[in-house]
DNA sequence: CCTATATATGCTCGCTGTGAGCATTATTGG
DNA sequence: CCAATAATGCTCACAGCGAGCATATATAGG
């Protein structure tokens, strides 16, 4: 422990607590309103989808479902999220977790003054196709529709080599201005490290990094609309994936870069399975989640053998050959483990 | 891909968007405020520190450095939280990380409808002692001060035995009102799995649900102070660790796991460190994060397997022994691996 | 100078987890 | 009955890691 004596000293007043103890510190910090952004994921026969709205106006651009948040009616962000995604949408949201929270100006393309200032907080909720499939009032697509070059379900996605490497390349190659802040690692390295060139290992869960990368580099149409610079220097902007209203794609991102990385920590998948489940079931949607394909004997093996699942006693048949044992979420992995997941390492392609 | 065919739709109105249109809507979503809070954390002297500001008024509380976010002067969260450190501290920040946003009521003891809603953005900074042994203001206290119960660098703490596990055995005992939500898991069972009790493993990262539980049990001073009932049950409310201001100490809680999850993927660790050290330094900055002391031979073999770090050539002498190596962070290694970092299982004391 | 002590550093051994592949079993559809 | 398709069982080799032994080189004190 530090003791007191070792404890160094500011002079108080030049810290000052901003929390307002009055009506005069109202000015100082102009009020915001805060969106809550949900992407609600789920796997549908394999493919992993996330709800969204279709805007038919201009453009029909896709959104996340959003609500604001009313600090009179909500006591929680969270709570807020559950209750007006069960009013607009009737689903009962379960597994929810908060994304990042975004105050950027730009990425709105905010152009009025007046209006109040948006802030805005992105959620992850996992659901099981089964809740969906009735009473739902939602456009569900695959995610991938929206970032095509993170389906490597079949290979290498074609679109990297294609229209994004080359792109990328020329970016990183081009005069920097000076005056950009000196990045800790230059162009050519984040291209390789995010897109997995020259030799580099593809990381699933760098689907944000990629993202951004692509936006800063003004290949995804976000970066046009919001009128970055490096977006005027392609003569036509590749289409690449569908882009989305607001930043609403960049919460995707998240929300797939933190499912990809959280089911190999946390029982998660099991919020995407039905209540029973084949092993091959898990499977495949592990890899609809992760991209690759995973080592059938070796997955069960570890599924098995970290305690996640256990046999119910019944079988599947139908499944095109040898019936399978279904199997159940095996709870009490929860009371024996510190961090129980599905633990794979994707073999590099 | 899910065709567009699969794609099902959902009535256009039931889901309506939320932002602001015109004025109506205002009213809708009331203002509130945001408030960033930093967490800065260093390691002196094999301590681990936190800024804290003192309020010497009442109670003498402790406070985290915080400020208001401006939408008009900050174009992003981030941006404005490195401003006003810096002009209150004197302190540039280097890594900085988002934490966690809370829109909690109640937390906050806010008895004043009339003022607005204030929502805080926790964030973590690391920064290395050598920049703040000069030029600093603040006051630095071991962060083990306000959590006595995550430091097991000298084996169990005591106070889980005398203070902490009895009542919380006794809490989660006490019958439970029916109509309280029905937890996934049992109240003995998360005591059991957060604090490490009858075989259960002691899960370092685990800072914030160890601490939401006692928030919970009414065992911390916060939870008095704003009137949680739990708290009224104990005669006198037992003093574990320093209670902080508002709702810091729990994003203290989420700074402290984070630190000790992320130094074992990402070389976090090298921004608490000076550009030379040797490897028995490094040693001890992980361990007074983590806790639990660490095998010396393999600490190294790990460092310098994993490409973490290279000699420098230089000695130094000094050390009480043979002189060590001194050693440099090998940047070039965010460009080699994809998750970086001291990958230490930390050993189950 | 010599010894005790403390630290730095090198190396080995054995266990476990994991990648990869072979082999066998049990269905369905001709 | 046969072919195709899955499900399931098992083995083997290797890498990583926990744990400990052994050695090198400084400082402190007599």
């Amino acid at each position: 422990m530090v003791s007191d004596a070792n404890v160094r000293r500011i002079p108080r007043e030049s810290l000052e607590r901003h929390h307002p103890k009055g009506t005069a510190m109202r000015q100082e910090a102009p009020a915001v309103e805060i969106g809550l952004n949900a992407a609600i994921v789920a796997v549908l026969d394999s493919e992993p989808v996330v709800l969204v709205v279709r805007e038919d106006g201009n453009g029909a651009q896709d959104s996340l479902p959003s609500g604001p948040f009313s600090p009179l009616k909500h006591r929680t962000f969270e709570g807020g999220l559950r209750t007006w995604v069960s009013d607009q949408t009737g689903i009962e949201l379960g597994y929810v977790e908060q994304l990042y929270s975004f105050g950027d100006r730009g990425r709105h393309a905010q152009p009025d003054d007046e209006m109040p200032h948006v802030v805005s907080v992105g959620y992850l909720a996992l659901t099981d196709a089964g809740q969906i499939e009735d009473s739902q009032r939602g456009s569900w697509r695959s995610w991938y529709h929206y970032f095509p070059w993170e389906d490597w379900r079949k290979g290498r996605p074609g679109i990297l080599e294609t229209e994004i490497v080359p792109r990328l390349r020329e970016w990183a190659d081009r005069p920097q201005q000076t005056a950009e802040p000196a990045r800790p690692v230059a162009r050519q390295d984040r291209v390789r490290m995010c897109f997995a060139i020259d030799g580099a290992a593809w990381d699933e869960e760098k689907v944000l990094d990629r993202y951004e990368l692509l936006y800063e580099a003004g290949l995804v149409e976000e970066a046009r609309r919001d009128g970055r610079e490096a977006a005027l220097a392609w003569s036509p902007t590749p289409r690449l994936g569908a882009m989305m209203r607001f930043d609403h794609r960049r919460i995707l991102a998240t929300a797939i870069g933190r499912t990809r990385a959280k089911i190999k920590y946390r029982p998660v998948i099991f919020e995407l399975m039905p209540p029973e489940f084949t092993l091959f079931e898990l499977q495949r949607t592990v890899e609809a989640i992760l991209g690759p394909h995973l080592h059938k004997q070796n997955f069960r093996r570890l599924v098995e053998g970290a305690g996640l699942v256990e046999p119910t006693g019944d079988m599947k048949t139908r499944t095109g050959g040898r019936p399978a044992k279904l199997y159940r979420f095996r709870k009490e992995v929860l009371l024996e483990r510190p961090a129980p997941g599905v633990r794979v390492k994707p073999g590099r392609v």
